[in-house]
DNA sequence: CTGAAAGCGCTTACAG
DNA sequence: CTGAAAGCGCTTACAG
C-alpha cells in the first residue's frame, strides 16, 4: 500500500506539497496539483486515515449507534436501512463516511458508547432508541462529541434531536376512534422504558381526556413490539370482561400477532375490533385487512438527521431555529379500524 | 479527553511503562500495573485508536460491508441484524469491534470498498452479496486485506467463504415437488447477477434432470426479491398456457406477492399451486397458509463467519480443513406445498 | 522492571 | 509556490 512518501518520491517533490495538492489548498501550482492528482490515481494512493486523524483530530467518519437487540425486536424491518441510506447521501456531500456501530445485546449501551467515544473512531454520532433518562447523552455532552438523537429524552437540554411524532399519531388515532363511536379504547405499549412509550401513553391519556373519556389503567396492555407481543396483547384483551372495541399499537408489527389471535376466535380487525398500528412499514402494508397506520419517508428522515448533526458540528449552516424537531407522519387509512360503534344502543 | 501523557504525568512514570501496563506486557511490576489500571479507570483513559493504529498498523476493528440497496430489497428483514449479533459476540472475545460499512445505493460497491481499504479503517472485512465475478475479491486479495465472503464466487480461489446452501435447498425442494407428483415446476429468481441465483438455478436444473424432467426455460421467472416481485412472478405464471403446478422461490418475501396475486383469482397456495420459499424468516413464519421453507441460525452463522475471518487473520487456530463452507439449512414443512398431483390422470 | 527515544503517516505553521 | 520540520498519541526495540 503506497503512502505519501512513496508518492512524493515518485514525483520528486516534498510530501508537504503532495499533501497540499491533494487537500485542495489554494497555494499550489496548477501543474503541480495536476501531476499529483494523476500520480495518486495511478498509484492508487488514498491517505491513511490514522495519520490524518492523529494530526487533525478528526476522522471524517460519523457513527450511527444502534442496538442489535432493539433492531431484532422493535425495528426488525428495514427501518434502519432506510434511514442509513438517507444519512449517507447527506453525509457524502461533506465527504463524511457513515459507519454503523452495532451495540451487541451482550453489552451495556453506555459502556459500548464510552469505548467508541474514547477510541475516537468518529467525529460525530447519531444515537437511537433514547430513554427518558439516557446516560449516553450525558456522556456525549461531557466529552463534547457532536451528536443528534433519534428520539427525545429528558436528559440533556440543548442537543439536536428528531423524533417521530408519537404524540400526533396517538392523538389522531384517538380522535378517529372516538369519531367512530368508540369509548373503550386500549393501548398496546412495549415493556421497555424507551421515551417514546411515555410520550405515546401521555398523548393517549390527554386525547381521551379531551373527549371526556376516563382513563382506565386496565386498558394499558404491554407486550414485545413484534408478532409474539401482539399475540399476547390480544390474548389479554380477549379475556377482559368489558372488552375494548379499539386498540392503538405503539408498533405495527404487533398487529400481526393480534390478527393471528383474533382469527383463532373467528374475529377480524375492522369488523370486531378496531386497530390502528403505528408505522406504515413495508411489512405493515402487507397485512390483511389492511392496517390503518402512519407513513413517513425514511430517506428524508436520514437526510434531516445528517443535517442536524452537520449543523451542530459547524459543517453546514441551518436556517432552522429549533434544536429539536418532531417528524410528521401521515395517516394511511386502512380497513383495520372500520368498525363503527352505534352509541344509541 | 485524557491522553497517555496526562496519565503518565499523573502517576509520575513514563508513558512507556503506562503503555506496557495497559497492554498486559509481562515485564511490568505488579504494583505499577495495578496503579496504572486504577488511574486509567479513574481518569477514564482509553487509548486513542489513531495513535495505536498508526504505530501498530492495526485498528482492532472489523468491517462488515453491506449494500443498503440490497438490504432494502432482497434482505429487507433482520437477516443482517441476526448475523451482526453473532459476529460481534465472536469478535468481542478477541477485543475486536465490529463496524458496519453500508455502501449507499448511489455509490459503486467497488469504489466504496477501495476507499474503505485505503483508509485503513479496519483490519479485516466481511463482504456479502457476492457476484459470480466479483471485483471486490480481487481488490481485497491484491491489498492483502483479510476477509471472508458471505456467498460464493468464481473470483479468487483460496479465500474463506461461507454460503447458505442454495443448492441443497433447491435439490430438496425439487425432490419434494416430484415426490408429490409435480412435473411442471417453475423457479423464481431475481434479476440481479448475484452468484446465488446461478447456483440455485443450476441445482434446480440438475435436480429436474435426475428425475428425468426436461428443463423448460419458460419456467424460469424473474422478479425482485420482495412482495412486488412475487406479484409479478405470479402474474406471469398465471398467464402461462400450460401452467406450472409448483414453484420454487429464491427468496421467501416473494411469497407474499405471490399469495396476494393468487388470492385475486381465488387461488390458494398449497391447494392450487405448490410453493416452497427460501428462508424461514420471522416474516415468512407469518404467512398463511404457512410457507414451506428452510431455517438456519443467523447468530451461529455470524459466529462462524467471525471464526473464518479470525482464522485467516491468524488470530485463532481452526481445526477446519476447508477454506469454504456450505451452511446447512433445515426444512420447515408448511402448508404451501400440500398440493398433490395425481399422475394417473 | 523502567525510561528515553524512534517512528508509524499524515497536515500545517513557518521560512524562504 | 515549495521544502524542511514539528508534532498529533501511541507502541516498542533498546539501554540500563
Amino acid at each position: 500500500m503506497v503512502n505519501i512518501k512513496d508518492l512524493a518520491k515518485h514525483l520528486n517533490i516534498s510530501i508537504g506539497t503532495v499533501s497540499r495538492a491533494l487537500n485542495n489548498r489554494p497555494d499550489v501550482n496548477k501543474d503541480t496539483r495536476k501531476k499529483v492528482l494523476q500520480a495518486a490515481a495511478d498509484l492508487g494512493y488514498v491517505a491513511n486515515q490514522s495519520g490524518r486523524s492523529l494530526r487533525q483530530g478528526t476522522t471524517n467518519a460519523i457513527g450511527f449507534l444502534i442496538n442489535t437487540s432493539d433492531a431484532n425486536e422493535a425495528n426488525s424491518d428495514n427501518f434502519f436501512m432506510g434511514v442509513i441510506d438517507g444519512l449517507q447521501s447527506a453525509l457524502a456531500k461533506k465527504h463524511l463516511d457513515l459507519v454503523v456501530l452495532p451495540c451487541s445485546s451482550d453489552e451495556d449501551p453506555e459502556d459500548y458508547l464510552k469505548r467508541m467515544v474514547a477510541r475516537r473512531l468518529v467525529d460525530g454520532m447519531i444515537i437511537s432508541a433514547t430513554h427518558t433518562i439516557d446516560k449516553r447523552i450525558t456522556l456525549l455532552v461531557k466529552n463534547k462529541v457532536p451528536f443528534v438523537a433519534l428520539g427525545q429524552s429528558d436528559t440533556g437540554s440543548n442537543h439536536p434531536w428528531i423524533d417521530l411524532d408519537f404524540e400526533g399519531v396517538a392523538q389522531v388515532s384517538i380522535d378517529r376512534f372516538v369519531s367512530r363511536g368508540h369509548s373503550r379504547i386500549a393501548i398496546a405499549l412495549s415493556h421497555s422504558d424507551l421515551n417514546l412509550g411515555r410520550l405515546f401513553l401521555n398523548s393517549y391519556k390527554a386525547s381521551l381526556k379531551r373527549h371526556g373519556i376516563a382513563f382506565d389503567p386496565k386498558l394499558v396492555l404491554k407486550g414485545a413490539t413484534n408478532d409474539q407481543g401482539g399475540y399476547e396483547v390480544a390474548s389479554q384483551l380477549l379475556e377482559m370482561a368489558d372488552r375494548p372495541t379499539a386498540i392503538l399499537l405503539v408498533h405495527e408489527l404487533m398487529a400481526q400477532g393480534l390478527y393471528r389471535r383474533l382469527a383463532e376466535d373467528d374475529l377480524q380487525a375492522g369488523r370486531d375490533l378496531s386497530i390502528i398500528g403505528f408505522r406504515n412499514s413495508a411489512q405493515a402494508r402487507m397485512f390483511s385487512p389492511s392496517l390503518t397506520s402512519f407513513k413517513l419517508s425514511l430517506q428524508d428522515l436520514g437526510v434531516a438527521l445528517a443535517e442536524k448533526l452537520l449543523t451542530s458540528m459547524g459543517t453546514i449552516e441551518s436556517s432552522e431555529e429549533q434544536i429539536g424537531k418532531i417528524w410528521p407522519m401521515q395517516l394511511v387509512e386502512g380497513e383495520s379500524d372500520a368498525l363503527i360503534i352505534n352509541s344509541n344502543r
